[in-house]
DNA sequence: ATACATACC
DNA sequence: TACTGGTATGTAT
């Protein structure tokens, strides 16, 4: 493919707009005149200017390769040269030629579909898609240059009479099914990596198929049994020469021998024809054709199935020097994973073919970063996977649209709601749950920008998605510095999945938190060790998390309980964990080693309180073993426990762990349990303070209470001789007295202090179902009842606040990551390093409202 | 952990 | 008029 070298300046500038014809069926194509239509059409539009934004980034990489290259000494290269060789022998060594990889990919699939659903395109260039976007077109299509990842509007400058067919999913889901189908049979552990396409290890299948008789290889011409109803209404033989029919290709298979003969071919027992006959099948079944790669690796298999596209197959034999010979010439562009970036900088080099690969490695090595050049060589030598990997997990899930502009802020809200919604929907089909949120935005100049945050917990509602969404979303509205944010997409992904085995909920609720011994919810071994038996508990009832501490001076008004977390960092539950850990070592372990009942399901959150004096006090009792950073800056989060209606559905036989005395209570209501703690840590008090007064403050519920205690092995002096020192922990670690505790119950109360004065209280009746917490900082209401979502709100309000004060006194002398003048790069990550500076400045004292808080204020009610 | 870029279909 | 959507991964900070 020698690129015109007499435009090379021009193609510089355009390699990412003109047409990229390194497909199939484009060969032989009037480039030239191509590239003009697409650049008249091009010329001038946000896109196109964006475009050229990125080419200069790209070209900005190439003049610091090309710095960094002429620095390279003759020495370093030798140094280099030796590190590769040695590779190349190691590679060497470890080559397997052993599989028979396929690579099997329908001939423009989507294309086809139409086209066989519908005669009267058969002669026509079509496509597949919008005017906005096509998905892939016919051969008589690219003629024209028309090619998949091409606007409609451009492919109809290049070909006038194209006729554009709207997408079809459901059908090209349906015909993928079957040629699955057809897959499974020659390799059931095939890996689909697409409708399309797929790899398939044949090797087993070769083997069993050397023994089978000719019966089994003999297979009938349209055996049209599984065809639906609708295509077999449609009759249509294999082509009457349509030379142009990019459906129905002469080729062997559909030649007509079938009508004197009998309709039956036979197949033998090589690759070739046992993909041939796996083409066949193919054909028989969907009336479409497929290409094939045989190969004795993934990459090579798929480059292999691209060489004789349309309706072909190809087959690169397992021998070292057919593999070398066939990668000199490839040009390293039709390699899977070099893209035209990847292919520039080569180029830029000199380098075009994989030959050239191999010549430059050791420059390479030292140019680029070590899985890239690892991967270079790799491709150098012809070597890939020999084995298809199992599918794996999906690690992300997002969903995203594209519009017309939207500026209106309501309106943004408005469709990142819909996108949480629908996302929500997606994870439920899967029972997902994640705990990184990310925001994409692109605005109307097609620069595109993505904001994240990771959850301690793992979420899945559409409540749960759009708390941290909006969130994110509300930054970058109020950060716009040239206002109003106008938007041509948006999306939403969430990634950061829990264990798949583990489809419940990171966000330990107390409940899980106290079930002794449990260390990780996401470790699904583990938890299948420590929790046998029993099936899951409730999914929404239990209505809260909580730690009750209450402290051992408090007044009688034992009722609150109190929680907390490190801000910082935000993995709340872990910290609670490993203080816990660190403060009852020694119970921990003695616990760890019994087990404990089963996870539990759901835990709504609780309000919180921030405190400052706690993360003092919190440093102060843990300076030997731990370091200030981990609680640092951050005030800890206390959570105040209301003890709302604990409606009960888990199963009655559960027994929750007391934290103070480590015993289990057979109770799962969280009221008794409560009390439970209450009364441990009055006791801790008052032995500590040899004061034994007399039973006093326990009522009624205690002589239940203290009836469910599970008694256990531990002689209870051993449990005593360490509780001063627990309370005294629990009191230093911001377990201490709280004021405004009096009688909760039945309320939600949250209770904010900055710089320690209680800031807000806000009160809802906990009887609706769905709680609305008001936002301390913003005071804005906020639309769930997830207390832990609702805790990231407020850090982000407050990590907010921060942002403006910076914004309002100071010029905010940010190190915006030294950017190389990219405009988009350093206005983001100016906004970026602010707000990760945030964290640790200290908190502002009170909230203000911003400019747009009227304006979304209405939308959020 | 976050942001952005590249790649593939 | 009009330049996608979904997922994974690499690179850089």
């Amino acid at each position: 493919m020698e690129n015109g070298d007499g435009s090379a300046k021009e193609e510089n500038l355009l390699s990412r707009i003109a047409l990229n014809d390194n497909k199939a069926g484009m060969e032989g194509l009037d480039r030239d005149k191509i590239n003009r239509i697409i650049m008249e059409a091009s010329k001038g539009s946000r896109f196109y200017e964006n475009e050229l934004k990125k080419e200069q980034q790209v070209n900005q990489r190439i003049k610091k390769m090309m710095l960094q290259k002429a620095q390279i000494t003759e020495q370093q290269l030798q140094k280099a040269q030796t590190q590769v060789e040695k590779m190349v022998s190691e590679l060497e060594r470890s080559r397997d030629l052993s599989r028979v990889i396929v690579h099997v990919d329908m001939d423009a699939f989507y294309a086809a579909v139409e086209m066989r659903d519908c005669p009267e395109l058969k002669d026509k260039p079509m496509a597949v898609g919008s005017m906005s976007m096509l998905s892939t077109s016919n051969y008589h299509a690219r003629k024209y240059g028309v090619r998949a990842a091409m606007p409609g509007f451009i492919a109809k400058k290049l070909c006038p009479g194209l006729v554009i067919v709207p997408h079809n999913f459901d059908k090209y889901r349906a015909v993928s099914e079957e040629i699955r189908e057809i897959f499974a049979e020659y390799d059931p552990n095939f890996q689909p990596m697409s409708l399309d396409e797929a790899y398939l290890d044949f090797t087993d299948h070769l083997e069993q198929r050397q023994s089978w008789p000719e019966s089994s290889r003999t297979h009938c011409y349209r055996s049209r049994s599984n065809i639906p109803a609708d295509k077999q209404m449609e009759p249509q033989q294999k082509e009457e020469g349509t030379d142009l029919s990019p459906v129905l290709f002469e080729d062997s298979l559909s030649s007509s021998e079938g009508d004197a003969g009998g309709p039956f071919e036979l197949f033998g027992t090589s690759v070739e024809e046992a993909v041939r006959e796996m083409r066949f099948h193919i054909e028989q079944k969907t009336t479409l054709t497929a290409s094939a790669g045989i190969a004795p690796n993934m990459m090579l298999a798929k480059v292999c199935s691209d060489k004789n596209k349309p309706n072909g197959q190809y087959r690169l034999p397992p021998s070292r020097e057919a593999v070398m010979d066939f990668i000199q010439k490839l040009p390293v562009r039709k390699v899977c994973g070099i893209g035209k970036v990847t292919e520039k900088l080569l180029n830029a080099l000199g380098i075009t073919t994989c030959s050239d690969l191999s010549k430059q490695m050791a420059l390479l090595s030292l140019l680029f970063s070590e899985t890239s050049w690892h991967h270079f060589i790799q491709i150098s030598l012809g070597l890939s996977s020999t084995h298809i990997p199992r599918h794996e997990e999906r690690k992300s899930m997002s969903t995203e649209r594209t519009f017309k502009e939207l500026s209106k802020p309501e309106e943004q809200f408005s469709l990142c709601r819909e996108l949480c919604e629908d996302l929500a929907e997606d994870l439920r089909k899967e029972a997902l749950k994640g705990k990184t949120v990310t925001l994409k935005l692109k605005n109307v100049n097609f620069e595109v920008k993505t904001r994240a945050q990771t959850l301690p917990y793992a979420v899945a509602t559409a409540e749960d998605i759009f708390a941290v969404a909006k969130d994110l979303l509300k930054m970058e509205i109020e950060n716009e510095s040239a206002p109003p944010l106008r938007l041509r997409l948006m999306g939403v992904r969430i990634s950061a999945f829990v264990s798949s085995d583990d489809k419940t909920p990171t966000q330990k609720s107390i409940i899980s938190f106290l079930q002794a011994g449990k260390t990780d919810c996401s470790r699904p071994s583990q938890m299948m060790h420590q929790m046998p038996e029993e099936g899951n508990i409730c999914d929404h009832s239990i209505q809260t998390s909580l730690l009750v501490t209450d402290p051992p001076v408090q007044n009688g008004e034992k009722q609150n309980k109190v929680f907390w977390r490190s801000k910082q960092r935000h993995t709340g539950e872990e910290t609670q964990q490993s203080f816990f850990q660190r403060a009852h070592a020694k119970r921990l372990q003695l616990q760890a080693a019994k087990t404990s009942p089963q996870d539990e399901g759901c835990g709504e959150d609780v309000p919180l309180i921030t405190s400052n004096n706690g993360a003092e006090s919190l440093k102060q009792a843990n300076t030997n073993d731990c370091t200030v950073q981990d609680f640092s800056e951050d005030e800890l989060t206390l959570l105040v426990q209301p003890h709302a209606s604990t409606s009960g559905c888990c199963a009655p036989t559960e027994a929750l762990t007391c934290p103070v005395c480590f015993r289990k209570v057979k109770t799962t209501d969280l009221n008794v349990f409560n009390r439970h703690i209450d009364s441990c840590l009055s006791d801790v008090a008052r032995k500590e303070d040899e004061v034994s007064d007399a039973e006093s403050d326990l009522g009624p519920e205690n002589d239940h209470l203290k009836s469910t205690v599970v008694p256990k092995q531990e002689k209870q002096c051993d449990v005593k001789k360490e509780e001063s020192t627990i309370s005294g922990e629990l009191e230093s670690c911001g377990v201490l007295p709280q004021e405004g505790q009096q009688s909760l119950k039945n309320n939600l109360v949250s209770v904010i202090k900055v710089d320690s004065k209680p800031v807000a209280l806000q009160q809802e009746s906990s009887h609706s179902k769905s709680p609305v917490l008001t936002c301390p900082v913003c005071q804005r209401t906020q639309d769930t009842d997830n207390l832990a979502v609702f805790n990231h709100h407020v850090d982000l309000c407050l990590n907010q606040e921060v942002l403006h004060e910076l914004r309002g006194h100071t010029a905010f002398s940010g190190k915006p990551s030294a950017d190389s003048g990219h405009p988009l790069p350093r206005q983001a990550s100016k906004g970026k390093s602010k707000r990760r500076d945030t964290p640790s400045s200290p908190p502002s004292k009170k909230a203000k409202s911003l400019g747009l808080c009227n304006t979304i204020d209405k939308f959020f009610r």
